[in-house]
DNA sequence: TCGGATTACGTGCACCGTAATGATC
DNA sequence: GATCATTACGGTGCACGTAATCCGA
């Protein structure tokens, strides 16, 4: 069994070429690696390097070392990262998400479905979010399409529609529907955390003024003091997200409706399973009813 | 990055149950690997472990990270262990056969090969031939039949045909050809290093009375002053191993023709077909003669 | 003269064993 | 009184840095 400090400093000439590069790298002086590199040789009983009068090379045998140690040093830097990745998952799940209202639905069936468990959740971008989850940083996440990527399983689990709300005398007030073309060119109320949805936004509305607000009070409050048009959706509405004396009006472009989908690791499936059957409970709660109407 | 030896120790406890057992098995004192679990949950930063006032357990992310030490150990291990066999396949080639004529095309031929390079053949069983092709203790195996295993590469190479010979006086000298029906029940010459041969003699001969004789010498010997009928291969004969005044009576049975593979790890196929395009010549020169007659 | 490898020497720390203590059955 | 874990203490091996030497461009 060899230390891993020899692998480490063996490992570090490999990459750096000369023992005073790759000391310099190690933190260590010179002498020090000379020995670890003897010490090498000893341990393997095998010659390891070139040696000429002041210049030392890995030979074959000396290279294909070098990679096993590469691994070995992987594996045992896994034991650390995998263990902890693991005890966090066990006392605190983060999801994260695309957009934020899939969050609201998840929380607290998370709340009902491991308890005792920290939960967090975040918005992020859509990448970030496949990496984060290849990472442990999350445990679920949600896209607004089918991953591809065979380490993940993915079930959809909601929908959702963007809408847009206006004073009730706005002359757009009286229409059911609108398009992306009517507003581009407008001035518009727009969420910071809107996710996804800002990235639709700014792509189909090349034209348009997006007034986005971080804050959702300061957007409240803009919504009800002044008449302009701002973002919302039909998921966020029937969640009680109302601003009195302005109406809803769908807006129609195939971009403004989304599917969500639920994703985690395969090894995670078991747990996916379980969310999924507890959630739909409460979107059918929360949805049900509207759908019905 | 954590020590070695304190995953060895986790190893170990997670295998023994107790501290006691394991700083048995480790040759080390409880106190010692007491210390090394409390450096651990340091190293960590996580609880490890249950602990009751004279008991200590893995906890769920104990076992996990015992499951992780686990394999950076192996990691750990097949560093030294694949180096080694690196090293050795570099300066020298063990071939191993299941029979001794196979050895006798090869050798040669990984002189030309592989100059420079130590050689060394051995016959031995067939099972055995596997595992040490898989140990790395072979770089080539010579087997009866493809082997079934899809980590290997196998080509056929050679075949041999099993021979008696007896004194030209002897009542079977006129026959051209004899079956392992007619051996059975006689007194029989058989060689000791025959290898695969042996067994199928006897599994064929089961009521004849094998002499087997572990010294070439002294089986030469024996077939020049006696008239007990022999054992011989027609490579054998075409190679020169002739008793003078013996005649050769090919054995009929299926069993007595074998076809050889020359089988490697496939990492390795590119020196298989090295050798086996020089070994082409060199078979085709020692047995085309006889195969045109 | 600088970049690079090695040898000689002294030091500090970390791991170990011994001994003792405490707890449970 | 077994078995098992933990704490306290003292010793030692060994990996490190410093200093010095040697070699080649």
């Amino acid at each position: 069994m060899i230390d891993i400090y020899l692998l480490e400093h063996l490992d570090a000439l490999a990459r750096f070429g000369t023992l005073r590069r790759a000391a310099e790298e190690l933190h260590i002086t010179e002498p020090a690696l000379s020995r670890s590199m003897k010490k090498l040789e000893a341990a393997f009983g095998v010659p390891l390097f070139f040696r000429e009068k002041n210049r030392i090379f890995l030979n074959e045998t000396g290279k294909y070392a070098a990679e096993c140690a590469k691994k070995a040093l992987d594996a045992n830097r896994e034991v650390l990262e995998k263990t902890l990745a693991f005890d966090r998952s066990r006392h605190m799940i983060v999801i994260g998400s695309c957009a934020p209202y899939p969050i609201r639905v998840l929380l607290p069936v998370l709340q009902d479905c491991f308890a005792g468990v920290t939960l967090a959740a975040e918005v992020a971008e859509e990448d970030m979010l496949l990496t984060g989850l290849q990472d442990s940083r999350y445990q679920f996440i949600v896209l607004p399409q089918k991953p591809e990527n065979d380490q993940v399983v993915s079930m959809n689990f909601l929908d959702e529609r963007l809408y847009i709300t206006i004073p009730e005398n706005h002359p757009w007030a009286l229409r059911d529907s609108i398009s992306f073309q009517d507003l581009d060119g407008s001035r518009l109320l727009v969420s910071g955390s809107a996710g996804f949805w800002l990235k639709i936004c700014k792509s189909k509305l090349p034209n348009a003024s997006l007034l986005i607000q971080s804050d959702a009070d300061a957007m409240a409050k803009l919504a009800d003091a002044s008449s302009l048009p701002a973002f919302n959706s039909d998921r966020m509405l029937k969640g009680g997200y109302i601003v009195p004396g302005r109406t809803a009006v769908p807006i129609i472009d195939p971009e403004a409706h989304v599917q969500y989908y639920l994703t985690c690791m395969k090894s995670n499936k078991a747990k996916l399973d379980r969310l999924l059957t507890l959630s739909q409970a409460r979107i059918i709660r929360l949805s049900g009813p509207s759908e019905s109407k």
